[in-house]
Order: structure tokens, then sequence, then C-alpha cells
DNA sequence: ACCAATGGTTCTTTAAAAGAACCGAAAGGA
DNA sequence: TCCTTTCGGTTCTTTTAAAGAACCATTGGT
């Protein structure tokens, strides 16, 4: 009885929106195929059911479906379940119709609106950052940034983010090309940078607030490959007045949560679409 | 009533392999999804029911179950489902799990299961064809070839697939480049081998007997990019004895169906991967 | 030799999906 | 201009299929 009124909570709660022109069984069974990441490729029946906290027979005949489809496959060793080449063909018609520009750009107009401030993205092209795609504040102050400028890797909060994750040797080579000085705040000092970059790498992130423009600040978080190298950066910025402690969390984990699927999306086109 | 009938007919013929562990709701939903091909990727609700033969509101509640999860996104000009970002992280966790050999090769060996005959997988690099997969068949006589091995473009039922499908240019500088005999059935007149060509462009196939090796046939199709380009072909061979008209329509049906799921895989991946 | 896991199966109950009939809007033809 | 058809979308009752407890056979650890 009690599991019974548990698990209609738990539909409630999780996918349906309380709309009746909607399917739960399939939406649960989504839920089921979502549950196969890159964190966790791989589930057996009752890993998967006690972590859904669903009875395990239910998880049973939704992978047994999904098996029937190809669309996942059961490892026949471990018997555990992983996606499978029945999701080829409609991960070749998705691919087929869109762009990548196409599909990011929605995106991070998305976030953007949650934000109220302007979102670009930033490709690393040898040891520079250029911005590829940009989506501005509808705000009437809003920092403004052009398609296709280039920075160098050690200034600002979206180079930083990505000069965080490359190798000692790489960012050497960066600081050897120069180090030129932009807004007052800018840092010059190698030893100072390297500092603030280690920050950057142990926090997953980086803020900055003048360094680049006066006046702009700017949070951002990197985008890596399927390797774990660093491709690309995420950034919000957005005039300083309009920044404080409460919003920046809230802009932080909306960030975040972007960031992975603009990261999924990078993913499953070609990498080095930018480059 | 009669369409009760029916309906249940078709859900029994379709999928489910009369197992009651699979779900009938969800097999179908996938059904659906799986109607969003590369030829049509876009359907509207009654388009979709029509060609199903399914109660609209079936179709409807599927499709705004899938659209509650981005799994497919309405036009809102033309109010037309097709595949929207919902499945990315999915697929990308699908595409960083595996490479394209460790897909293809199942694939390939699926095949010579189903044929008894070897079969292999042929890129096109540059003027030569290059095997880069091969499947061997389990029986003790049967066409074996090693991987990395190369061949011109107008020889044999592997090349002749690939061959078809070029320009008219293109054909002519293979030509230029000098025409070997290999067997005794090899064809050594240009003219005859571009009216060759002809006939397998216009059957979409090729077949040779003896012309790359003396006994051995070879059956073939092309394997083209989004682009509608040529990068490959697949091939079934094996001892001229052991085929005949009967089993080479069987063996010619089969070959078909796996190009299309081959060329999907391909052009998931990268298309150049082995170029 | 035991217990606790695992994947898989069966059977009854009950909840959810099916499907007919409906709506308003838009498009097309006469 | 009206009439009809078609579209996406909605409602309500009936019927079907999904849920879930209880079960089995295996396996692996203690």
């Amino acid at each position: 009885m009690a599991s019974i009124l548990r698990r209609k909570l738990e539909y409630n709660l999780d996918t349906n929106r309380g709309n009746y022109m909607t399917l739960k069984s399939l939406s649960f069974a989504i839920d089921v195929l979502s549950m196969f990441t890159n964190e966790n490729p791989t589930w057996g029946l009752r890993d998967l059911s006690k972590e859904m906290d669903v009875n395990h027979t239910i998880i049973y005949r939704i992978l047994k479906t999904y098996e029937s489809k190809n669309i996942l496959v059961q490892n026949t060793d471990s018997k555990k379940y992983e996606l499978g080449p029945g999701l080829a063909s409609i991960l070749s018609t998705y691919r087929s119709k869109n762009t990548l520009s196409d599909l990011l750009l929605p995106m991070m107009e998305e976030l953007s609106d949650k934000t109220n401030e302007s979102v670009f993205l930033t490709w690393k092209d040898k040891l520079e950052g250029v911005t590829v795609e940009i989506a501005e504040s509808s705000n009437n102050i809003r920092f403004a940034v052009s398609k296709g400028t280039r920075t160098p890797l050690y200034l600002g909060a979206s180079a930083k983010a990505i000069m965080a994750f490359l190798s000692r040797e790489e960012q050497n080579e960066v600081i050897r090309q120069g180090i030129k000085k932009m807004t007052a705040k800018s840092m010059t000092d190698s030893s100072e940078i390297i500092r603030d970059l280690e920050k950057v790498k142990d926090k997953g992130w980086s803020y900055t607030e003048g360094e680049y423009s006066d006046d702009v600040f700017g949070i951002s978080t990197p985008i890596f490959n399927t390797r774990g190298e660093v491709l690309a950066s995420l950034t919000i910025a957005g005039p300083i007045y309009r920044i404080n402690n409460e919003n920046k969390d809230r802009i932080l984990a909306l960030l975040i949560e972007y960031t992975q699927k603009i990261t999924d999306l990078i993913s499953i086109f070609d990498e080095d679409k930018y480059i």
C-alpha cells in the first residue's frame, strides 16, 4: 500500500507535469533510457531498479523492450545493459537534419533569457580563444561581443576557463608569447596567473571582474571532449553592478546545467567543428 | 470492430515477438520514433497516424510525450514534429562508448553468418579501394582477404561499386592510370569498363565472377555520405560454385539491408574515419 | 552450507492506454 | 461566399496492457 502511494507520487513528481495527454509509461521508459549516461553507461537490472526505486519487474520489461529494438544490448557475460546500435539511425537522422550552430544558439538564447545576461561560446584555437557563438542579453545594458573575436588565453573568464585545463607546458607557452595589460585589473605577473589558474581548475569554473573589459564580469566553465581535453568554454557576462552573491550562485548553477547540454551536443557532432 | 482486430494484428506482426515480457505500448512508441528517418525527418500528426494506420489520438499522445522530453520538437509554424535535442545526452553516451570498428564488425559478422560467405568493407582512398574491415565466413572453403589490401577501382565487384558512382572525370583518371589484367575474365577495354559501370550505377550494385580472383564471385553495394558522395562499398564474396540464381537474390537482399545499417553507422561517426 | 545477491518468470489486480466522438481553426474548391 | 475537408488538439468511457507481489534458478561470497 505504501509502495503504491509512493510510486504514484514519484511518477507525478518525476516527469509528467500533470497533463493527461502524455503517456506515463512512455515517459518513464524514456527516463529509464536517460539513465545511461557517460558517467553511468552500463546498468544491471537490479542496480537500475534500486537507483530509480522502482520494482525490478517494471525495469526488466522496459529493458527487454529496448533490447528487442536494439536500443539497448545486454552484455552476455556481465548481463549488464548498455546503449546499442538501434540508436544509430536516429542519431544519423538527427545529425543530418541539424547543424551544430542551429542547435547551440537556441540553447544559449535560453540561458541568456534565464539569466538576463549575454552568453557566448569561446573555442580554443591554438593558443587563442575565438568567440564562435553569441546570444546577447535583451537587457538595454548588456555585454556585447562580436563573433570571431580573438582573445589571449590568460585574460578574462572565458579564456581562463580554457587555459586552466591545459598542460603546464601549454600554459607556459601562452605566457611566453607575451602578456599585455588590458585593464587596470589585468594580471601581469606570470606566477600570479598560474596560481589563479590552479584555483580555477580546482573549482571547475572561472570568475573575473573587469579583467578583459572594465566594468564587466564574466563567469565561465570549460567544455571538454570525450578524451577529457578542453575544447571551449561557455561564458555568461554582464555589467558588474548587476552581479551580487545571490544571483551569482543562481547564474553559476544555470551555467553548469547548460554546459552539460552543450557538451553533449558538441560530442555528437564533430568535436573539431570550429577549428 | 474491424479496426480493433486490425490493430491487434499489426501490433503482433510488427514488433512484439509474442513475448509477454516486453511492453507493447513502449515497443510501439519506439516504432513511432523510428519513423523519423533521413528520408522522412518531419511528420505531421495526421500524416503519421495515416502512415502507421493507427488512431491519431494514440500518435498524438506519444508525440506529446516525446515532446515533453525534448526528444521531438514541434515546429511552431508548420506544426510538424522532428527530432529534438532531448536525445543529445543519450546519443553522446552512445558515441563515446563505441568506436566505429567496434560497431561495424559485429554487424558484418552477422551478415557473414546469415549468408555463410565472407563480408568486407572497402574504403575509397584517392583512386584505390582499401579493405578496412573483414568478417570471414566460417565455411571451410571461403574467400579470404587481408586488412589493408589495396585494389584498383576498375577491377572486381567491391571496386566497381565505388567507381560506378564517381564522376566521369574521376573514372577517366582511374583508367588513365593504367589497366592491368589480373585474371582471364578481367576487363581491359576502357569503353567496355565504362559501359559496365553504367549498368552498375543503374542497378545500384555490382556483381562479378572471377574478375579479380579466379573462382571467386563478389556482390557489392556502395555506401554514400550524407552529401551523396560514395565513400566505400560493402561486399559479400565466396567461391563461384556456391552461388546460383536462387541464393544470389537472398544474398543481395541481405546485402542491401546491411548496407543501410552500416551507412547509418558511418554517418554518425566521422565520415572520413578511414581516409 | 548458508545467505544474499543476481536475472528472469508468473499471475492477479488495477491503473493507464485506447479509441470514438468531439472542437475550433485554417485551408481549399466551387 | 459558403461548404467541405483537413489539420492539431481535447474529452470521456471502455478495454487493454502495465504494475507488482511472489516466485524460481543461479551464482558468488562467507
